[in-house]
DNA sequence: TTCGGAACTGCAACGTGTTTCTATTATGAC
DNA sequence: GTCATAATAGAAACACGTTGCAGTTCCGAA
């Protein structure tokens, strides 16, 4: 099975591909960003990013793959910010709360993009596998990462039970991102069923 | 905001009228039952149903309508034969746990059905909250009927921490499915991650 | 520097969801 | 039964994701 697969900028050979790529990808959140998922539009990405839509189509075989990589490259650079300093908190429940309140605020802060991002995670199939993975070990990174606390040390493996458990909460998460993306529920219902599902969680 | 919804069965006067709804439902589970979510085109179902393709946006304002309405007959289909009898199990832990594996297997006994239905589920947006929210309501009672158990009395509202637990158990679910279907994980996968969820939750 | 292949451009074409429009048929008030 | 209105049929047209292709440009090997 060779399911095509988006070209990560480690693929890339040339500097003038890579940036194509980030080219690519920043008017992908552009356009996102302008008028969520229907304003991203392939004819739109290419022109806005220069590229042609043959090309654009070589490095992301189709829409999905698109807006996946592109919350991927989001999330990665997120959390290159954020990861240097500890999570406060004196409870993984807090820890956790305080880590998705965060995130939260961030994706609300932009709700055109959190829609285009939200729905694209949800409807990808089975050959954007490898992009989601992506960003599933991403976000089992951040949420193991704060339920462990002072205990975390890089690179160290989390026991299935912390895994299990950030799935759960991740599952939650993003249910209710598209709850509220999706306008059935406000942004207070939204921060208050995550923080009621990780208190139940967490002990 | 006049959104338009998907005509109810007591939306419409005529047995005439009832009677296309239900050969347009039936249609689409059909197709979708055996190619998923891309074989449920709406010429095809137009045709199937032997209704006009304009009757069919009439009925229904887009696919995603149609396939979340669809979703709604056979979840209520499924627990009017279901709910006359008590859930089985001791604790609400195991009597969740039936009831999931039961519809789990369900679903899995028809991948293509799930897979249109899911999709079409997560993929809604704000104008299919009405028919969303049907379904959300189905799948709570459901779940917090299987909490409850004996205690459980027709038609008295669940208390908030059940409606709470449930609404963690369906997110948590549906993500479930969503990765069972796009074949990010096997059929035991899903089902050993649906109940340590459960068992998370339900103290 | 030259050459061959890969990458890129520009554009046309196709499939499917959605919209629109006209002619026809069913329905309900009188 | 007659008429006004709504519902339906049928078909064309549009929008956007996706594919295919001919020509051009870029890049590394010799």
């Amino acid at each position: 099975m060779t399911t095509t697969n988006s070209l990560t900028a480690e693929d890339l050979g040339s500097a003038a591909q890579r940036d194509r790529r980030r080219r690519i990808l920043d008017a992908t959140i552009a356009l996102a960003s302008k008028g969520g998922f229907d304003a991203v539009q392939m004819r739109a990405v290419a022109e806005q990013a220069d590229v042609a839509l043959g090309t654009l189509y070589r490095y992301f075989p189709s829409k999905i793959h698109l807006l996946v990589s592109a919350l991927a490259r989001q999330f990665e650079d997120t959390q290159s910010m954020v990861s240097r300093k500890p999570v406060p908190g004196d409870t993984p429940s807090e820890r956790v709360i305080y880590v998705l309140r965060r995130a939260t605020r961030g994706m609300q802060g932009d709700a055109n993009l959190t829609d285009a991002l939200t729905r694209a995670f949800m409807f990808a199939d089975a050959s954007v596998a490898t992009e989601i993975h992506v960003v599933g070990m991403q976000m089992t990174a951040m949420l193991t990462r704060a339920i462990k606390g002072e205990a975390y040390v890089e690179g160290e493996q989390p026991s299935d039970e912390d895994v299990a458990i950030a799935r759960v909460i991740s599952d939650v998460w993003l249910s209710a991102l598209v709850s509220w993306v999706t306008g059935r529920a406000t942004a207070e219902e939204t921060a208050e069923h995550i923080e009621t599902a990780v208190r139940l969680v967490l002990r």
